[in-house]
DNA sequence: ACTAACGGGACAGCCCGTTTAT
DNA sequence: ATAAACGGGCTGTCCCGTTAGT
């Protein structure tokens, strides 16, 4: 006739562990995004999540381990939405490239809180060698799918043949990440808009082009 | 032979108010860069600068005020020693900037360590509207520092026309920032090499060749 | 006869909010009426209640919510024990009051402390909007019960009818806090003595005699 | 032709010792009547005296001193000005009372601060003797000119002979202090006058009538 | 007599982690 | 698995006083 034991309004609270430990690394991705790690309360993120810390040191050893998780899971996952998921299916590189590029948000709220693997990189690669592995690790993936369409497009008769593959990915990752800090500190969507327009032209150079013409400045 | 009475140590405790400021601000620039702003201890400043709180207070009115100087001062008088000066010496737009970006160190401890400017920028821009606008200043500075040497060559004949000299200052910034944060990210010398080349090769695309090639590949 | 191989301090580690947060206020009214709330140690506080600062911040916010929760609830509490009490049981408005009056104790650490309310009122209203609220809540609720109980002898035929019950009230409270302050910097039982017995023959002038002479001098 | 040794500009800051301890002693009466003695901070004295530490601490041993000083002198001088000199030239003990009863100011400003002897004895006759003996005397002097206005007046026929003089002059004062006290809690003029009005009440009751009704009702 | 540099203790609040108790 | 109580170190700042220097 009734659950044993259980009063009827304690059955409220369902035990969803699973969906505990997500809405606590969503939480804490969201605070790291804007405080960095080490600013980063961890209550704050607990009240985000509505969850309290005893259940949080269930699913966690402790804050770097939620920081790890954050780096491993939620950005790694973001990455590979943004680039990797996309690169993987292009038929062409520089479209392919160019439209992820573009899409990248110029909200101020979003210039401000700027790259999240790049705020991590940056803040924590000397201080914690757990968090540089882990960042390195998301870097070099992303460099890899780069890396392999430029290659791609190399055997296609798309991209110049002299360019070094890895080299050029690096190149793209360095001024992409830096316009980005560049926007983050201007707080102003024109700053970014030029750094796209900007790496979107350098790629053009990067490519042959069938009209018998593939040279180009790069400027 | 030696001062009568006077104790060795206690001779030391001569005034000297700029020294002390100078000292201050020395080993602020040092623990923040180390530590970033936040992540610095005042009481380790103190101690690197072998001054006293009391000294401290009277000459900074806290710790954001030293933060504050730092920027104005130590990290805007690096930039210039480091850009605008030699830049504003050169004969050669490209043979400046090339010594310049192959000058950055590639010791361990440098990359660990990162640009103090972006450092700052990344860290303190979305918190402090006080440091956003002072190391926008520096930026701004290094920009136009580095679009001047560019128009300059543009008029001598020495850069190709058609670049956008602010623009591509930008973009010569955003990688050169990228790079050295991938670099601390990789704890690995060959990566900041590996960029400075690649920042080198991509700046020979903008010059003008008088051996009647002046088309080039940029990769 | 003894717990097996439990260390005997160590069992002491029982739980109990409500003993805690008990202790915490209890020790901070202490602290504050000996040094006021500015003067009062937070540190001191935890050390008098035997509880540790992680403790008292789980329990409140800070040290101004110990000084409101101190005014709230021990002060109140103290105020309603020594007045409100005894007045809402009187038969004799004057018996009540005389008996209230010389009931303060008048041991030199006592009158080295003074009144806990008066002392909050005099340092913190000025202040803090929060303390003078809540002080001046007390004060209102313990004139209004003199008052009560004038009104009600006026009632009974006991109280001179032209008097204005509110006003007296806030005259009795007024002369009343006024001797212990005096007596405060005295520091001599004489001195509040004194007070205590005028404070009385003025209360015996409000008095309606039922021997035909209602009539008296006040001094 | 020229000053010796001193150059023009110099000799503006003319060397004014007595003037520099008066200002220090008002800036500091007045700091200290808004915050209490430890309240008080040197520096905001230093600033409003618009003096430097060196010149305070050659004037004063330190703060104590001050606050000593201002006793002896800002508080026993507006004492005496504000008590002891009217009732010296009074003709009617009960007029010059409730005159000076009646002059004290209602502004919210001055609610707001209170009684300066009144809060220093409040705040500082527990924590320290000088403070205490030095409150102590200004208010046995005050006492004792209104007991001897009180005593002159039994003398001239005005006053009722019964009344103790000593002990209806610490009524007096206890209740006056007492109506400052509760006015400062409520920040309301009308607590303040309300008072002031029940403090006359009371004074006209000692009055001996010549009409032949010496008796009245004190409320 | 006066200025400014300097010394250094104290303190409230923050914050991460642990433990008891369901 | 989750909630709440508790432990306790660390840090920025305040603020009084002292001293070198003029």
């Amino acid at each position: 006739m009734y659950a044993k034991g259980q009063p009827a309004e304690a059955r409220r609270r369902v035990r969803n562990p699973a969906r505990t430990r997500e809405r606590l690394l969503r939480a804490a991705f969201e605070e790291i995004h804007r405080s960095g790690f080490r600013g980063s309360d961890v209550e704050a993120i607990l009240e985000r999540a509505g969850v309290t810390k005893g259940a949080m040191y269930h699913h966690f050893a402790g804050k770097q381990a939620i920081g790890y998780a954050v780096v491993d899971e939620a950005i790694a996952q973001l990455t590979r939405a943004k680039w990797q998921d996309p690169l993987a299916r292009a038929t062409d590189p520089f479209a392919a490239l160019i439209e992820i590029i573009e899409r990248t948000s110029r909200d101020l709220a979003d210039l401000d809180r700027g790259c999240p693997l790049n705020n991590l990189m940056q803040e924590m690669s000397p201080l914690d060698e757990g968090f540089r592995a882990r960042t390195a690790k998301i870097l070099a993936d992303w460099r890899d799918a780069i890396a392999a369409v430029f290659r791609w497009g190399q055997a296609q008769g798309l991209v110049k043949p002299d360019l070094d593959p890895e080299d050029e990915a690096m190149f793209v990752i360095a001024a992409y990440e830096g316009y980005i800090s560049l926007a983050k500190n201007s707080r102003d969507p024109a700053t970014l808009e030029a750094g796209q327009r900007r790496l979107v032209r350098h790629l053009e150079t990067l490519r042959i082009r069938n009209d018998g013409r593939d040279r180009d400045v790069d400027a």
